[in-house]
DNA sequence: AACTAGGGCAACCGCATCTTC
DNA sequence: TGAAGATGCGGTTGCCCTAGT
């Protein structure tokens, strides 16, 4: 702050140039990344010890994958990685060679909108045929054209409120807002179509168990067509394992499960538990695996 | 061709932690 | 031992590009 005394230091923000990172490069290459803060007290440049710093470690640093998209391998990687250290991107990052703590963040950040927006048609599309068996046809829609969703839902109608401290979601939970009898159609999200059983089941739960219980739920007219993935079916395996569920722990503990074994689907450290449904859509996303889809293959078209 | 929504990305901000004096 | 500065990290913002309408 003393320096803010004299002359008003000028501080550059904004995109880098060339001449800059070649400055910078320079720097690093007499002295090691460090000593950012010397950088602009030597005059070299007029950014802050920070701003030099997150240049170099996410665009100029050597070996960097700068420009190229993340592999599946890369992505099922930080999957696993954010489901057991939680948003610890740089930890993350360093399982990725010459990826960034800003690359990871960037990419999970991606694809919670991604998943954010196709929930949200979902359940837009959801509530258009809410109470109208003869309004299947709607499910077509995406996001346009659909109702928003009811507040709250008669239990008795296949539609229901998660309370706070509920730890059993229905079928009805916000989440999958779907009558049984609602028609599964091909262009749609599958999963929140399905008319969803989750009894006891927390919202931690992946798409695998998810639909291990829809495969018993339904009767059999009523199966909808879905396949899975190879990864899919191992998980599905593994629910062979009573104490497959108990890795959640007991639905009121307060005690962060990450310590535990976890399969690759613990989004959070946060104690797992259902909270009551805002009309904020985003609340419950938060409570989502955001990789709940990846393992359901699409459904083919009758 | 113009407009819009979505995705990708770079960079900034604020806070936490570490290091140095 | 505490204060100040340096560094690290995660969240957020804003810009640009592209595809769809």
């Amino acid at each position: 702050m003393r320096k803010m005394e004299g002359k008003k230091e000028e501080i550059k923000k904004g995109p880098w140039k060339a001449e800059e990172d070649e400055v910078l490069i320079n720097h690093v290459n007499r002295y090691g990344p460090r000593e950012w803060s010397s950088i602009r007290s030597k005059g070299l440049l007029h950014r802050t010890g920070k701003s030099c710093r997150l240049r170099w470690v996410n665009k100029l640093r050597p070996n960097l994958k700068n420009g190229c998209k993340f592999s599946s391998e890369e992505e099922r990687t930080v999957i696993e990685l954010q489901s057991e250290f939680g948003n610890k991107w740089a930890r993350i990052a360093t399982y990725l060679p010459g990826r960034t703590d800003n690359d990871v963040k960037n990419f999970w950040s991606s694809r919670q909108k991604r998943l954010a927006r196709i929930l949200h048609n979902s359940s837009d599309a959801s509530s258009s045929s809410f109470n109208t068996k003869s309004s299947s046809s709607s499910h077509r829609t995406k996001g346009k054209n659909v109702k928003p969703l009811p507040q709250s839902f008669n239990p008795s109608q296949g539609f229901g409120v998660v309370e706070e401290e509920d730890i059993t979601v229905s079928s009805s939970s916000k989440i999958f807002p779907y009558s049984t009898d609602d028609h599964v159609d091909d262009e749609t999200l599958r999963l929140p179509d399905l008319g969803i059983k989750l009894e006891h089941q927390p919202f931690a739960f992946g798409t695998d168990l998810v639909l291990a219980e829809t495969s018993s739920f339904f009767s059999e007219s009523q199966q909808p067509n879905i396949t899975f993935s190879p990864d899919s079916r191992e998980l599905l395996a593994r629910l062979d394992d009573p104490f497959y569920y108990d890795i959640l722990g007991p639905p009121d503990s307060s005690e962060p499960l990450f310590a535990l074994p976890q399969p690759f689907f613990e989004p959070s450290p946060a104690p797992r538990r259902c909270r009551h449904v805002s009309k904020d859509d985003d609340v419950f996303l938060d409570d989502f695996p955001a990789d709940m889809f990846d393992q359901v293959d699409p459904i083919r078209s009758p």
